[in-house]
DNA sequence: AAAGGTCCGTACCGTACGTTACGGTTCCCT
DNA sequence: AGGGAACCGTAACGTACGGTACGGACCTTT
């Protein structure tokens, strides 16, 4: 008769989040056979005790990426005095830290997840809406403030910001992420990833800045 | 003793094109819950038959991979006399001819399926490596030599082919794989998708145009 | 008409996995 | 020290699915 903890809000024992790490591992290194056996055996703990904390297997998973997504939460980058510069740097930040985390085994692993079930049945949406919902739509809701910002200060100019934003990740992301999730062998040194985060800011200031750009950079055609 | 066979090459009987075809309706219908009995049922075919022509399940996947992409490779874009204008048209057809596969049901329903087995331990990839090839890789053998041609003829300017060609696709593609893969409901008309061509296409030309821009076409913040 | 091949429908087998149940151990509370 | 809760390790159960085997129908060939 225990209904499942789906209103679990951070009410999570060390000891669970020893063993939702532990998933994560499992996802990382073993990719998609994942049992529950292969997670007790990893986590040392009882099955028992997995059903008895996350319900069932769809629980567990849901509690997982749940977990990670509360584990990659980073600062916020809106400034109250925005000039040129701090622009380009907060967006410079931005690209350079979105791209580590989608680069990240991590994620790679948790996105197949979501993917993977995002086809089946499940009404919903299942993972796959939680992973939009802690990646794509929370990002969006990070940057939008330093975009409006920047477009307030008359750095920027655009009609809406949703497009601006999504042409600022593609110029970031490009074809990484798909890449990577269908298994391409593509490595990116923190190097590359501050190369790519200014190329694409450079791109973005571009295509959207206003008549008073950033001084020396005036196409970047790498 | 049927060794399975790997090394086919278009050659398919119709009945078994039939099979594949109905796979495919399987994988965007049914997701990622795929069984042989399922195939059967679907196709009117005994499962007897699908292990003599495909081997296993694996060979099955693979041929409906093969099989779809046999399906999708349409024209070469390249021309011989290139003005800005035929250019512009170019890129704007083959962006919208792009949109228009990823977001189609049966490229994202493969898309899940070769992402999904693409973590596992299967060496050499397995069906991710082959959607890169037919996908990813396809798609840039086929538009390179157009903007290698742009470039011949002082349209456009950049130092490395590829960056210039996964920059397009950035600005074409944005998040709209990642967001479909992962059920977002986002549907994409025809219209959107030609506004969406026409618009990543005039802010590529933006950042790699040369001086001669298309007239009437200097800033699209749209 | 007889023979042989191809294929459909179904039944069957072995295994893997999700889920449950149980005995033994550790730790806390009083 | 005694009682109880939590938990670990393992065994057991039911189902689902990949893969195989078999009987019968249809079609072609001679």
């Amino acid at each position: 008769m225990t209904l499942p903890p789906d209103t679990q809000d951070e009410t999570l024992t060390e000891r669970q989040q020893a063993v939702l790490d532990a998933v994560l591992a499992l996802m990382v290194e073993q990719g998609g056979e994942l049992t529950m056996n292969a997670v007790a055996r990893r986590a040392s703990c009882s099955k028992e005790s997995l059903y008895k904390w996350f319900g069932d297997r769809e629980g567990l998973l849901t509690a997982t990426v749940r977990w990670q997504a509360s584990k990659v939460r980073t600062g916020n980058y809106d400034r109250t005095r925005l000039d040129a510069l701090a622009l380009r740097d907060s967006l410079i930040r931005f690209a350079a830290n979105w791209l580590g985390v989608i680069s990240s085994p991590t994620s790679i692993a948790l996105n197949r997840f979501a993917i993977a079930q995002a086809g089946g049945g499940t009404p919903g949406g299942g993972l796959g809406a939680i992973m939009l919902a802690n990646g794509r739509f929370a990002i969006g809701a990070r940057l939008k403030p330093v975009l409006d910002a920047g477009r307030d200060a008359g750095l920027i100019d655009f009609d809406d910001t949703e497009t601006a934003f999504r042409s600022f990740i593609g110029l970031v992301g490009r074809d990484v992420q798909i890449r990577l999730l269908l298994g391409d062998t593509l490595r990116l040194t923190p190097g590359e990833i501050e190369a790519d985060a200014a190329r694409a800011t450079d791109q973005f200031l571009t295509l959207y800045g206003t008549a008073n750009p950033v001084p020396g950079l005036p196409k970047t055609n790498a």
